[in-house]
DNA sequence: AATGAATGAGGATTCATTCAT
DNA sequence: TATGAATGAATCCTCATTCAT
């Protein structure tokens, strides 16, 4: 059960059902393009479906807990915090834009009734882990009293939209059409920025 | 050829699509559950790639000229065209939720090319649109030096982010399971003003 | 009930049929072609199938009794007769290729039944006539005892294989891609000659 | 890939393709009869009309080679040549008539483009042999000056008629409806003597 | 552990035909 | 008489899955 495999195939359907989508995506092509046999994925993963699961699984472990540890730190301030939240999201968005478009899907349709409770929950708690946060700043006088769901929906809607498709992204910043704008560290900095600034000017009072 | 049954399967491919995607949805589904045979869409659309793309005509067309005429009004001020467009978005997206998950999913995967730049003329029309209007802002120094596009990004992906599924918007504004967002009059009012604020905010100088 | 327009049908038929086939015809590709409503082919002769009997019957009354009458003529010689079949044949062969291919069609599958029977019963016909003259040029030893029913296979089978397919026939002669064998004086000529030659070289003693 | 399964599916898709045609036999029909599944057709030949390609391929490779060996071998006299080849022909078409019927619809009726290109590639080749062969007959002044491409057709056509249909054939001949003539012994000599006979009356001097 | 062969269920689409007008 | 709308049956093909080895 060569994990090395495993972990290909689950890069390769990454690819695949970020571009065309889960139902969208044949075994029978994964297999191809992957390079191994029609009968593995089945062998390895039990189903379709399950490979699916397992592709959630193996790729969420990756990006959790970063957001519960920043809220306990208590040497930062808590626009520090957003600052911190803005550059791990854009961060982590970026650097697994597939992946993440994947999910986005799987938002949008939800065929996969348990896969789609799976993905709501870590929705769930990072909603709640921000906007403490943000409800904390209100308190604390240092944020206006601002909708702290919708601020959070703001912040990760923007990079959501970015990161819905190379050719919107490219058309919403004028880009060219060959270009790849997760991989550019110049457009990085651009969101990272005006996101900052957005959530500074929403949320600061002055 | 019926008119009132071209829509009445369009309404019903629409919420299909919506709720499974378009993959996900089968031609002897929607004809059940249209309550039409199943050859009917074959004979009216043609293929269930052209009731796509007749879905989105038909829809598109109520959706079109009204940031134009914004745009061309001179008795408003930067600030009020923005107003009015975030009114305008959040009421037309809300009264229409299914359509605009199903063209979230057509930006996201894309395997109708026809269709995909269709849509994709549509979203560079109303990014221009809308950046000219920050631009002019800026230009006339009522608006600071922000990034017309992320801004622009902003707007459409909370929006979007809202849009995305009926529970996601609900475990984000902390709702019940049953909730109808959509049809929410405070929560279409909670939405414009959030998007108004965080505009004002991040666009005026003050 | 427009005679007119039930004959422009069924030459539409013929082209269509001899192109592709009586089963790879559809009644929607009939219809367009022949610029008549969908339901007028089932409106005016029933079904497909009698409308592929209607136009046997209609084309195959212009080819018949000839031979009978030649075969009474107590003033021609055997001979004479078989020269005057060739011509006939060849001349109205070569004026109708296009039913010519279906009748063929017909002989190598027979799905329809009754169809069948009626073009085999032609065939029987002119079988007959035919061996009968050649068997009375045998009797009255101006012909070798040469096998009359092969014979008339060889002359109905040459024609048949100059008219299976005009791109066979050009193959066949040496002929440009682009050449109409059918409309050709000199190549009806030709044919004539070759099978006059031919079944005088097989008939005649010397 | 079991091999007798897939000359099996090929053997009764000859028959049954020389039975009501290409478009006239579906693959239900053919794996009911096969007595496989339905979707083994596709999963061994990938279509209907790749079926239909590897079945011409199969079969066209047991009649190769034979006509151009007997154009280069110098022992034999140009009429000796054309006996062979009529032997070699109605042994050859009369010992696969169903396959010869399939190959005369493709010839007749062609939507399958590249499949007519490859037939019409034999019979080009076996055209341009054997006129060769009467040609140099000619040029040696022991055949007279007949139409080389057209005594030909006599020969091809003569055959291709008998092997039409079967009761055609019967009627041709004058025998009983359930008469094979394609397993008779006495039939085929039959055949070989009208056509060596018909060819020397046509090719010889005397 | 791994795979080529095989399969039943379901996919979209096209068909000849019928029906109401 | 003529036709647009409608339909059930059948088309080919692809699907995810399983099984024997």
């Amino acid at each position: 059960m060569s994990l090395d495999k495993k972990e290909h195939i689950i890069d390769v359907a990454i690819e695949l059902f970020a571009e065309k989508g889960f139902e969208g995506t044949s075994i029978r092509e994964l297999a191809a393009k992957a390079d191994v046999n029609l009968a593995m994925v089945n062998y390895y993963f039990g189903s379709k479906d399950k490979l699916f699961e397992a592709m959630v699984e193996y790729k969420v472990s990756f990006m959790r807990g970063k957001i519960e540890e920043l809220e306990k730190d208590k040497s930062l301030s808590e626009l520090e915090k957003m600052d911190k939240i803005v550059e791990g999201y854009v961060e982590r968005f970026l650097s697994h834009p597939e992946f993440h478009k994947v999910l986005q899907q799987e938002m949008l349709v939800s065929p996969r009734e348990e896969m789609h409770k799976r993905v709501m929950g870590i929705f769930k708690q990072n909603t709640e882990n921000i906007t403490h946060i943000i409800e904390r700043g209100i308190r604390k006088k240092v944020f206006k009293k601002v909708d702290p769901q919708l601020t959070f929906a703001t912040l990760i809607g923007t990079i959501n939209q970015v990161l819905m498709s190379k050719s919107l992204c490219n058309i919403l910043t004028g880009k060219d059409e060959k270009f790849n704008p997760y991989t550019d560290e110049h457009f990085k900095k651009r969101i990272i920025n005006h996101l900052k600034q957005i959530l500074h000017d929403h949320l600061l009072l002055h």
